[in-house]
DNA sequence: GTGAAAGCGCTAACAA
DNA sequence: TTGTTAGCGCTTTCAC
């Protein structure tokens, strides 16, 4: 509720001693031509008073706000601002849109969530479409993806695919590929005892990291021995339990490859604190390329994910959807690469 | 660019058989009363036909979006969703403004920045009102304040005041008088040679923590040493750097009270590659509370910053604005809170 | 208790 | 090249 008076286009075309709608055609460019004098008239009413349109009566008009909903569809809602993975994509999403005048609109909504208020933000045209980070596939995703396609609201989805069958856009990477490198770069650097230590198997990333490398082991002639096999969430205090575990084994690995950053960033102080040397006795490669596994002291290897670029791709798949030149939807894919460090 | 044919009021009366007015009535509760059949009519047919009303139409109508932009004022504009104080607040202040159907909008500005695009969210109708996050005081936070003040948008600040001459109402915590309770706590367990590593001090939390330190130390009779002051930046490796100088003294200190738990972690660190016992050679406190803190091993002593308090109360300020139970600017205070952990 | 209609500020089709 | 005006979807005053 500013308390001032709204400065409109009447005010402005009053001043500028024109109609209303060549301020319109002024301001937009269009559609029609404007005499050069008049244009100059105009910007200088505009510049006067400070003239500036109202989204909402824009919005009413042209049935778009220019602003976009950002999703975070995950099992830890917490983490919608917290996870650097959501920090990094809000901020190149953030620049990348407001580069072109598009506005940013968060919406954390856990896995498991009631709808309704979803429904509200989709439907009430509010935004133009959403970006949605899926932590998570099919069948997970169908009802939050349902939702979005039956609103009508444009979608382009992060990290996970499931958007086909709703004709959304996409930018995802391949964890399980990624895992394989990862752990093939292990064996090429001559270990035989490769742990994995696994993330939150109910999510896809975790499962498909696993994948990977069990991959590489089978390619690699290694059995994939159970008793190497630890953790299962994405607490690292699990995953510190799970590697003292694999240390009092009779043969411990002499490498681990964890589903993430922060799991292998409590395993390296795990051992540490039994006094291993990284990476001579343990070697650990981690996965996300978190900020803090920069600064450690070793700095972490791990698989890097480019979250700003993802968060860019899906920033201009989203414009050429509000801009009109849609087209097919377009499934992106982003590599990952891996990072060796310190600890490898 | 939704693809579906918008529903609209009209659709909603056709289908009760009443008027566009009775629709209102029934959706706002008000201002007039509804017979309670036609009430239940009206709302079966809002469910059968999932109807929303349109947020532009209601914008323009009413003249306010339910929409509060959240502007983090910073030199690290980068930090605006990476900060951990910055996540923190934007989770408390999203849930706080979701409870009430408001959304937040962020809006990264660095200091410095041109106003352009900021005044473009201001006066374009699109926020009822911002909340912002001031990283410091005047004279620097002037324009900006003066710029929304301008555009005659309510405003709730953040951690520093500067809001008074604006008519802002305001959460803020007091830095000097907690550096000075941290530092007398070091003080009270016996140490005499307490060092300081200081933030940015163009940055007045840094000069207030700086402020509380010496304050301390005077009133103990304790000499200010200037040796004993390092850093100047809010980069670890500044305060590593300061460390490692702090150790060279011929009589280092036994505790160091540093502006940030960043600053403090490396210090930690330094101080474990220098093989110094933590707290028994050296004690460390530093401040903000930020996640990581809590999970170090040993985990650090320091000064706890409520960054979701403060969002909940900043967005409880808001909404009473937006509400229209506004009456005066209102300053509010929390306490810090010093967590003696494993570095004291 | 309800309906008709004005008007919020804008864009663009229709006139000139 | 420019002016006039309808209408986007909603709330609320005026009339009944």
């Amino acid at each position: 509720m500013p308390t001032k008076k709204r400065v409109t286009h009447r005010d402005v075309a009053r001043l500028a001693g024109v109609s209303t709608a060549v301020v319109s055609y002024v301001i937009n460019d269009g559609p029609r031509a404007t005499a050069a004098a008049t244009r100059r008239r105009v910007l200088e009413a505009i510049e006067a008073l400070s003239y500036h349109p109202s989204a909402s009566a824009r919005g009413l008009r042209l049935q778009q706000t220019r602003t976009i909903g950002f999703i975070s569809f995950d099992h830890y809602p917490h983490d919608a601002f917290f996870a650097p993975w959501n920090a990094a994509m809000l901020t190149a999403l953030t620049e990348a849109l407001l580069r072109e005048h598009h506005y940013i609109l968060p919406y954390p909504q856990g896995i498991g969530d009631d709808l309704t208020g979803l429904n509200e933000l989709l439907r009430g045209g509010r935004v133009d479409g959403v970006i949605v980070r899926l932590a998570q596939e099919p069948p997970l995703t169908d009802a939050l993806l349902e939702a979005i396609a039956r609103a009508g609201v444009p979608a382009v989805c992060i990290e996970r695919a499931g958007a086909e069958r709703f004709g959304f856009s996409s930018v995802t990477y391949d964890d399980e590929v990624a895992a394989y490198e990862a752990t093939m770069h292990l064996i090429k650097l001559g270990h035989r005892r490769i742990a994995h230590v696994q993330g939150d198997l109910r999510q896809v990333a975790a499962r498909d990291r696993f994948l990977g490398y069990r991959r590489a082991l089978t390619e690699a002639g290694l059995a994939v021995d159970g008793d190497l096999l630890q953790g299962g969430s994405w607490l690292p205090a699990d995953a510190a339990r799970g590697m003292r575990q694999l240390l009092e084994l009779s043969a411990p690995p002499s490498a681990v490859f964890t589903a993430s950053d922060y799991l292998a960033l409590s395993i390296v102080e795990v051992l540490r604190e039994q006094g291993r040397r990284i990476p001579d006795d343990v070697a650990v490669i981690g996965f996300d390329d978190v900020p803090l596994s920069r600064v450690t002291v070793p700095a972490l290897s791990t698989v890097r994910i480019p979250f700003d670029d993802l968060g860019l791709k899906a920033a201009d798949l989203m414009l050429r959807i509000t801009q009109g030149h849609a087209g097919e939807p377009i499934a992106e894919t982003v590599r990952l690469e891996l990072i060796p460090r310190g600890t490898t």
